[in-house]
DNA sequence: TAAATTAAATGTGTCGACAATTTTAGTAAA
DNA sequence: TTTACTAAAATTGTCGACACATTTAATTTA
């Protein structure tokens, strides 16, 4: 099961439809990174007619999930470690900010709700320490839920309704159940003490720095890898 | 004429060419904000099949300047103080990352280019000092360089293809030939200093001042506004 | 054999028509 | 007069077919 993006509205149309379950297979991988999107094909698998299918492709589009060149064809995008770095500089800029603006417009219930959800991770991360779980749903929720009470529609629709669909492609693709885990967990404190104190300043910085870690994490990883060639 | 966008490639198809008209209605404001968009009657006024109009009307939707609701139909994005407030903070947060990354990633030529650019700038707005001119191509036009000179194709996109469509609109819009076109070639004077002497951080915090000073302006004049009714 | 040209096949863009839903208009009941 | 329900009109979603462009395969030519 994936995480339900937030801004995403119930499906009501079958282009609706279809456009999810490809998100889906592109985002597990089932459709693979690079590859040709064929209209006919896709269509005849989905059971429905060209038309809706282009109707889901645009959408697709619209999340940057793939690209298409006029009368030649889309392309699922391709998952390079340039694109990954470039989104996490992306997602620096744009969290930051919108963590900034939590602090400044979050409702004092909306504090204390976030407070609870960080105390659940928390306890689950004692259980399973190190599991991959926290990373994979928990890192997101924080995320998220900062993002949702910037109350910028603007940074909301950017974050949530087009680059988190990348984010969780990288992070599917690429296997990252980093063992960042706990880590980012006082990280993702801090933050919300930040936030808490209405310290719009602090708490923009901490995310950033938090985002640039994970980066740089990931940098480092690279490096090493580029070592044993 | 209209500042085509740089991001934006050559109009082959004919959906493509009746989006960019569309687009520009909207822009100017010829196809008022807020209203409703009726497709049958857009694709009679346009000469093209519903279909065609649809595929438009879908890259519309992509650079924010309508809205879809299942089975309901399009209206124009509104033009609200809030949104506009909500547009320059997150125009502060990219054009700001954007700055930053221009600083590290940019080549000594592309320096050299945009120095040219900004001494044109400076002379053309002694002669018509303070004149809209200015505002309207100058200013756009430099914050378009830095932003492409970031070499990060997610910002690029996110702003050039996207928001700045939204900026364009509110411009021509609310009216927005501001009195700040002086002091604007100043701070731009400050960033690209800062660009030149590869200081990302310095030029992030400049440009993001620069934003920031420009948003302020507006709630001032909001709040004048306010005080006289 | 390799390069260039042409022809077939595949795939995308556009069209008009039908189905499903929403909105509007009209009628009946309170 | 207002509300609730019903029927008609209009609008959006979906479909299949055709026109046009691109890619692939075959044929010719150097």
């Amino acid at each position: 099961m994936y995480l339900a993006n937030p801004t995403q509205q119930a499906a009501v149309t079958t282009a609706d439809r279809v456009f999810e379950q490809i998100q889906h297979a592109i985002v597990e991988g089932d459709i693979p990174s690079g590859s040709k999107i064929s209209e006919p094909e896709l269509a005849k698998r989905y059971q429905i007619s060209r038309s809706t299918l282009r109707e889901a492709l645009n959408r697709l589009e619209k999340c940057h999930l793939i690209e298409r060149k006029a009368n030649v064809g889309s392309r699922v995008v391709e998952c390079t470690i340039e694109g990954l770095l470039e989104l996490y500089i992306t997602r620096e800029a744009l969290e930051g900010m919108a963590c900034r603006q939590a602090a400044l417009n979050m409702s004092d219930l909306e504090i204390v709700d976030m407070q609870a959800m960080l105390k659940t991770h928390g306890q689950t991360q004692e259980l399973k320490d190190g599991v991959a779980y926290y990373q994979e749903e928990g890192d997101l929720d924080f995320h998220y839920k900062v993002i949702l009470c910037s109350h910028n529609k603007q940074l909301i629709d950017l974050i949530c309704g087009q680059l988190y669909h990348l984010v969780r492609m990288y992070r599917c693709q690429f296997g990252m159940n980093s063992p960042r885990a706990s880590r980012a967990f006082n990280e993702h404190s801090q933050i919300l003490q930040a936030i808490s104190d209405r310290d719009g300043e602090l708490a923009e910085m901490l995310m950033r720095r938090h985002i640039a870690a994970s980066r740089k994490n990931i940098e480092n990883k690279i490096a090493e890898q580029n070592l044993l060639d």
